[in-house]
DNA sequence: TAAAACACTTGCAAAATGCAAGCTATCTGA
DNA sequence: TCAGATAGCTTGCATTTTGCAAGTGTTTTA
């Protein structure tokens, strides 16, 4: 969804606002995941195309980096940018908003813990 | 997009991670719009459906509430939750991250400075 | 060299979104 | 009082996105 000549909030939105980039991204962050499988067994249980479309997307954005693996070459290392990174205040709010309302969390299944 | 037993992050998403919304929210927080017709005003342009199920969820998830406008009876007015006061943390955060990556904004049509 | 692992891709069904039109209750002006 | 305007939806239908299962091609391991 491009989101030009609007309000910053919608612009990222355009971005983010859906229901996987933000699990991916909280994944490569805070649990430092790198590769494909390793995403995929979240406990949100996102579909592999799903998360092949959102690694491509992400990649679009400038929020991923994608090398290959030197001691695995079938596997790929998906790294987050500093654009990633400067949305860790992003996440962190809406961890505490969710925590606060929302909770019912199993902390062995929290990837904020890794 | 019910979310048990997983990450605060997560089942926040489950409520806010759709295209609009966070959109509506900050309608209603920032822009203190209180009508379905001055919702339906912002430069996003949300179709009618989309807002009528939006405004019908937020009630259901107590980030909105519902109440007769007494001088206009044929006119709502929809008010923010402290529930959804408190995602202001979470909408500032997106405002600099958009603002830093992403911003092409047209301040005259910035409902952060209504 | 056969089997397993990894990162996808494809096909198809279901759900969400987008657009236009219509509908009902209230209100306003002649 | 009564036609038209207004506010807030609802409906129908096309398009887009998501979800699930199965399959593909390359690399690696046994």
């Amino acid at each position: 969804m491009k989101r030009k000549n609007c309000c910053p909030i919608a612009q990222a939105l355009g971005v983010l606002g859906d229901k996987w980039s933000l699990i991916v991204l909280r994944d490569v962050i805070f649990g430092k995941k790198r590769h494909f499988n390793d995403l995929l067994a979240s406990p949100e249980k996102i579909s592999t195309n799903i998360l092949s479309n959102r690694l491509k997307t992400l990649q679009e954005e400038s929020l991923l980096c994608c090398s290959v693996d030197l001691e695995n070459r079938r596997s790929k290392i998906y790294t987050p940018t500093e654009k990633a990174q400067d949305l860790v205040p992003v996440l962190v709010e809406l961890y505490k908003w969710g925590e606060k309302y929302n909770d019912r969390a199993d902390t062995a299944e929290n990837p904020m813990q890794d």
